[in-house]
RNA sequence: GGUCCUGUGGCCGAGUGGCUAGGCAGAGCUCUGCAAAAGCUCGUACAGCGGUUCGAAUCCGCUCGGGACCUCCA
């Protein structure tokens, strides 16, 4: 058996993955902005992590999962009027700050369900955090570290960057940094360009504000995640998560004050998921090309030719490698949805088949082994860095062998019965319990099974009469509903809803 | 401008220098009252040019194209 390894941004190579706690693993992913709804690109890493999040637990580790909600809100542009994002959107919609808040972290939740991902172990937020978040600056001022100038505090990169290196998570240097920065308006009141707010002074039309021994004003966009996984995972702790874009400036700022005020490096191996492309370009907000969740459920978008279901979205994500950028298409996700439906069936389909108690050896020894392989690669591919892509591209390869037990082409035992059994237990481990995979047809009541069931005995009776008109009409009408009904090899039929 | 990533068949996407990725779409066949589904078979793709090598999609160089970050951002 491999080991998990994964690809660690800080080194720029895929590292075995050893936890500071045996037994435990202390990980951290930075959360949603609950100032709007999320979009597709949002979807990427909360999938991504789950499946991490689901494989160490399966690995037989405990992990502590932390996810941040994003709600005290930072400048909405810097350079124009400091703004909070959050009341600024407030104002507009009449709302309290905190009903905005509310509103989309419930969406967020309701969202995050949808894919079937699991909840955190903690959900911190940002401002429950303050007080946590002041004694963090005050450590690093403490330090040396920071400065304050008009009730502002501001974390000195250079200084930093003379013990540390600073850019070594984003691969930086220093001195382009310093030169490249944009020239941006109110920031004179820094001494260097590379400098980032820890503590900004709030301006009177601010209504998310506290109170700290700097005046009024509200933390900066970094601090947040440093004092939240400070608490909770330590100073320093195993996995932290986020999108490429992330990378710079928040890591790296995270880094930099983490080290200051803990005294340590805080994570071990960080990990960035890539991002989802539309038409090439990055999905996000700036390009005006976002395609919200609830949108893309609903197919409610100009850009969209249909709904598209969560699981759907689900298994677009994972058949590409984390690392790799995505692009959205109709035509991808199409043919994403039809994937998912034949792998499902054939996954249903064993799921129910019983394996006799009888062992048996294989009478198709090759075959036999073809699959056992096959089943010992889902392993594998997940330990080279969650290769999510090639677990799939298995699980396929093992779907015409299943369909073909179901039909008959192939008989039962050409597998051994251990060989089924590892099968159906292997392939519930990593389609339901690792990949979070679960059915696209909603849970079917039990009166609706027996209507179906007398449909079918309906149907089966005219077949057997060759009244092929009202067999025809049976199925035919209820494909016009949305059920697909299927004559099967045995004479049996099944529906797919 | 700086730093970095990337260019695979109609579309999406794996690919550790030599062995069929896989999915969707398409074609043919089998099964079938018909249909759908399913099974079998098929396309021989790696931006271009040059180099290294017995051998390159995979390494190196150049050219062209796309993208990310440097500013809020998953």
């Amino acid at each position: 058996m491999s080991q998990l390894k994964v690809y660690n941004s800080l080194t720029r190579q895929k590292e075995v993955f050893e936890s500071l706690t045996p037994g435990h693993v202390g990980m951290y992913v930075c959360g949603p902005t609950v100032s709007g709804e999320s979009h597709l690109g949002h979807a990427r890493p909360y999938i991504t992590f789950d499946v991490l999040y689901r494989y160490l637990t399966h690995l037989g580790y405990k992990v502590r999962y932390v996810r941040n909600i994003t709600d005290a809100g930072h400048f909405e542009e810097e350079g124009r009027e400091a703004e909070d994002k959050i009341s600024k959107k407030a104002v507009l919609e009449k709302l309290e700050p905190m009903e905005l808040v509310q509103k989309y972290t419930n969406l967020f939740h309701w969202a995050m369900e949808q894919f079937n991902t699991i909840p955190p172990s903690i959900e911190p937020t940002a401002t429950g955090h303050i007080v946590e978040q002041i004694g963090m600056i005050e450590e690093i001022m403490k330090a040396g570290y920071a400065y304050e100038k008009n009730g502002s505090v501001y974390f000195d990169v250079k200084k930093y960057a003379a013990s540390h290196d600073y850019g070594k998570l984003s691969g930086r240097v220093m001195d382009d940094l310093l030169e490249t920065t944009r020239e941006l308006e109110g920031q004179e009141e820094k001494r260097d360009r590379a400098d980032f707010a820890l503590w900004k002074n709030a301006a009177p039309e601010h209504i998310m504000r506290w109170k700290s021994p700097w005046g009024v004003g509200f933390p900066g966009w970094h601090i947040e995640c440093s004092a939240m996984a400070t608490k909770y995972l330590g100073a320093q702790f195993d996995i932290h998560g986020g999108g490429m874009d992330l990378q710079f400036p928040h890591h790296e700022s995270e880094i930099a004050q983490s080290t200051i005020c803990n005294h340590t490096a805080p994570v071990r191996y960080w990990m960035h998921n890539n991002m989802i492309t539309i038409n090439g370009k990055k999905m996000g907000k700036s390009y005006n090309n976002v395609i919200k969740l609830t949108e893309l459920f609903s197919g409610n978008h100009p850009l969209l030719e249909k709904a598209f279901h969560p699981m759907t979205i689900r298994f677009f994500i994972l058949q590409t490698q984390y690392r790799s950028t995505l692009d959205f298409s109709n035509e991808a996700l199409a043919a994403a949805e039809r994937g998912l439906k034949r792998l499902w069936e054939a996954y249903d389909w064993m799921m129910k088949y019983e394996v006799r108690d009888t062992k048996y050896e294989a009478k198709d020894a090759e075959l036999d082994t073809k699959v056992n392989g096959l089943i010992g690669e889902f392993a594998e591919f997940m330990n080279d860095d969650l290769n999510t892509a090639k677990v799939l591209a298995n699980m396929f390869e093992l779907v015409p062998v299943i369909n073909g037990i179901k039909d008959k082409h192939i008989a039962a035992d050409v597998l051994s019965s251990s060989t089924l059994a590892l099968l159906q237990q292997q392939l519930k481990l990593f389609v339901e319990d690792i990949f979070g995979l679960k059915s696209v047809s909603g849970a079917e009541d039990e009166k609706m099974k027996a209507v179906m069931e007398l449909l079918i005995q309906i149907r089966k009776d005219a077949k057997s009469k060759k009244d092929f008109v009202t067999s025809d009409k049976i199925r035919n009408e209820l494909t016009a509903i949305g059920i697909q009904l299927k004559d099967e090899k045995d004479g049996g039929m099944s529906y797919s809803i």
